[in-house]
RNA sequence: GGCUAGGUAGCUCAGCUGGUUAGAGCACACGACUCAUAAUCGUGGGGUCGGGGGUUCAAGUCCCCCCCUCGCCA
């Protein structure tokens, strides 16, 4: 049995995701979660959120609320959602957890004695109003090069020029408004990521099968201009993971914490560690191979705006630490997801949300659509047209019609019960090998984390079972020939748990209800189709299940158009 | 401006190391069926493979130049 660690990125705390943020992390790592558990391989699934930095700090604010109750409570609401989309976790951790605390600290410790840790001295603006330094998005004010008067510290948004927030002209601060502003001395750790850059190099290039969106992120950090810069990993705020603690290799590092991108991957690891508090599982022999995460396959899924941090950041603290860690296999990296002719942005509340998506219809449906048009090679679009065609046609009359008329015409010739009499012909041959194929084609895709192919070739294993209905026409064989219509229905009634199980890792909800209604929730993965297809015996009971999916109507689709082409609350 | 990835039928996309008449789904047209969620199945029309050069017996597939989109970086 093989096992297989599966992290997806971890969403940020302050606030609702997105069905791009979805799409390109969460989704497609349940789909392959569920699907190896499916195969019958020993799965560990992690995710968690990611809690510390300022925009926590200022979101709490926001709400008012002191920051470790707010994000206690986005927690909570961000796994109610994920258990919306059945977002199948073993575990969903928390970046502030003292698993993490521990560990993280943990890690800056083994990097400072190999030697991979240095102080940097550095001038940052410090507002007095606010207490503390301010990040310089965080900092507005005059444009020297065009005189826009709500340039950020970073970039003027109107004439787009880099600028360092001394440059400002009255520069006042975004959270308080206060022009009080200093620069002040400050020292940070940074992460010598450059002494790591040749063996992050090699590794990248022995990643021949990785996809190419992740390994050219990769190979763009490790070479663009001076090549891998060193990164910090302190920031001057309160929450998070404290830079100064007993047994640290520095001192002087008081009031300060850890950087988010430092602390969050380290999260993967101690969530599976909280895990273990939860469960009384081993965590080690997940994470350890020197105490038996040897033989783990470790696969990552993520947004090309994370890359960096795994392909880069993260694996230097792994390997930087000199310890046993397991290091990631394979990194599957996702474009982004537009919406209708747009981005999906949060700020401004354009597109569809997480906790929206949910209130409109069941899960499945998100899922079926993300998934089959997954960015993979390229960034996809979301069209409120386009997820109706896909949902309508694919699941409601491709499968779910299957399930219907099957279920139908044996109740009504022949009752409740699968069906005795006849035998298999050359149709039925054909259909097995045909079967046969495809499904051996689906596991393929599935796993090499091809997941539009995969969901092509599902929806084509769904096409060949009203293919078979169409040709062998039972509704007219029974006329003539009762017991060979039997046969018929009997071998198309037992595709339906064949489908369940298949199509389960897209469709979870769907799968069930499937199962539920032939009396079959055991049913395992089908290896040899024939046996597969003979497993419910004639005088098997069967429910008729109501509509699988019903359809999007097109008064639906243009009010969803116009309900969130706008501005969120 | 530098870099990544793209630009293939009306739409969404497949096309591995160059090699038979460029494929799929949707949409469209026609036909079959009537068990089924007016669902299903079949057939067909439709493409100068962004543009221009070049290499080759042979290029959507390799090389060069240009145009456009998206993203990252500065």
């Amino acid at each position: 049995m093989a096992r297989h660690l599966i992290t997806s990125a971890i969403p940020y705390i302050n606030g609702i995701k997105h069905l791009g943020n979805l799409v390109g992390s969460q989704l497609p790592a349940d789909l392959f979660a569920r699907y190896q558990r499916a195969r019958g391989n020993e799965v560990m699934f992690i995710c968690a959120t990611d809690e510390h930095g300022t925009p926590a700090e200022l979101a709490a604010a926001k709400a008012g609320k002191p920051v470790a109750e707010y994000c206690a409570e986005m927690h909570e609401v961000q796994a109610k959602i994920a258990e919306g989309f059945r977002l199948s976790f073993d575990h969903f951790g928390r970046s502030s957890s003292p698993q993490n605390h521990r560990l993280t600290q943990h890690f800056a410790v083994k990097l400072a004695e190999a030697g991979l840790i240095r102080e940097v001295s550095e001038t940052q603006m410090y507002s007095k109003a606010d207490g503390r330094f301010l990040p310089d998005r965080y900092i507005e004010g005059t444009c020297p090069n065009c005189g826009f008067e709500s340039a950020r510290g970073d970039q003027c948004d109107n004439c787009t020029k880099q600028l360092d927030p001394v440059d400002l002209i009255n520069p006042h601060s975004t959270i308080s408004g206060s022009t009080d502003l200093e620069m002040r001395g400050t020292k940070h750790l940074f992460l010598r990521q450059s002494a790591m850059k040749d063996r992050l190099d090699a590794w990248i290039d022995s990643k021949s099968d990785w996809p190419v969106l992740t390994t050219s992120i990769a190979k763009k950090w490790l070479h663009d201009g001076d090549g891998l810069q060193d990164r910090g990993i302190t920031r001057d705020l309160s929450w998070g993971v404290p830079a100064q603690f007993e047994g640290a290799p520095w001192s002087g590092m008081e009031g300060k914490v850890f950087y988010v991108w430092f602390d969050a991957p380290i999260e993967y690891i101690a969530a599976t560690e909280e895990w273990t508090e939860k469960t009384g599982g081993d965590w080690e022999r997940w994470w350890r191979t020197d105490k038996g995460a040897d033989d783990v396959t470790y696969t990552q899924f993520m947004g090309k705006d994370n890359v960096p941090f795994h392909t880069l950041s993260f694996p230097a603290t792994i390997l930087g630490s000199g310890e046993p860690w397991k290091l990631v296999d394979y990194i599957k990296s996702f474009n982004y997801l537009n919406y209708d002719g747009g981005q999906f942005s949060t700020s401004r509340g354009r597109g569809v949300f997480m906790d929206q998506a949910l209130e409109l219809l069941p899960a499945d449906y998100w899922r079926w659509w993300l998934l089959s048009h997954a960015p993979e090679s390229a960034d996809a679009e979301f069209t409120w047209e386009n997820f109706q065609v896909s949902a309508n046609k694919d699941l409601a009359d491709v499968l779910g019609n299957f399930v219907s008329r099957i279920t139908k015409f044996t109740r009504s010739k022949f009752g409740e019960a699968i069906p005795e009499g006849g035998s298999w012909g050359a149709q039925e041959a054909a259909l097995i090998e045909d079967l046969t194929t495809r499904i051996r084609a689906y596991e393929t895709h599935m796993e090499e984390k091809d997941i539009r192919k995969a969901a092509m070739e599902l929806r084509g294993i769904w096409v060949a079972g009203n293919e078979y209905l169409q040709a062998s026409a039972p509704w007219s064989v029974f006329k003539t020939d009762p017991d060979q219509a039997a046969a018929i229905a009997r071998l198309a009634l037992n595709l339906i748990p064949i489908y369940a199980v298949l199509s389960a890792p897209f469709i979870p909800d769907a799968a069930k209800i499937m199962l539920e209604a032939m009396g079959d929730e055991d049913r395992g993965w089908p290896g040899d189709v024939k046996t597969a297809l003979e497993a419910l015996p004639a005088g098997h009971a069967f429910t008729t299940p109501e509509v699988l999916f019903r359809k999007i109507t097109d008064d639906e689709r243009e009010e969803w158009q116009e309900r969130f082409a706008g501005t969120r609350d």
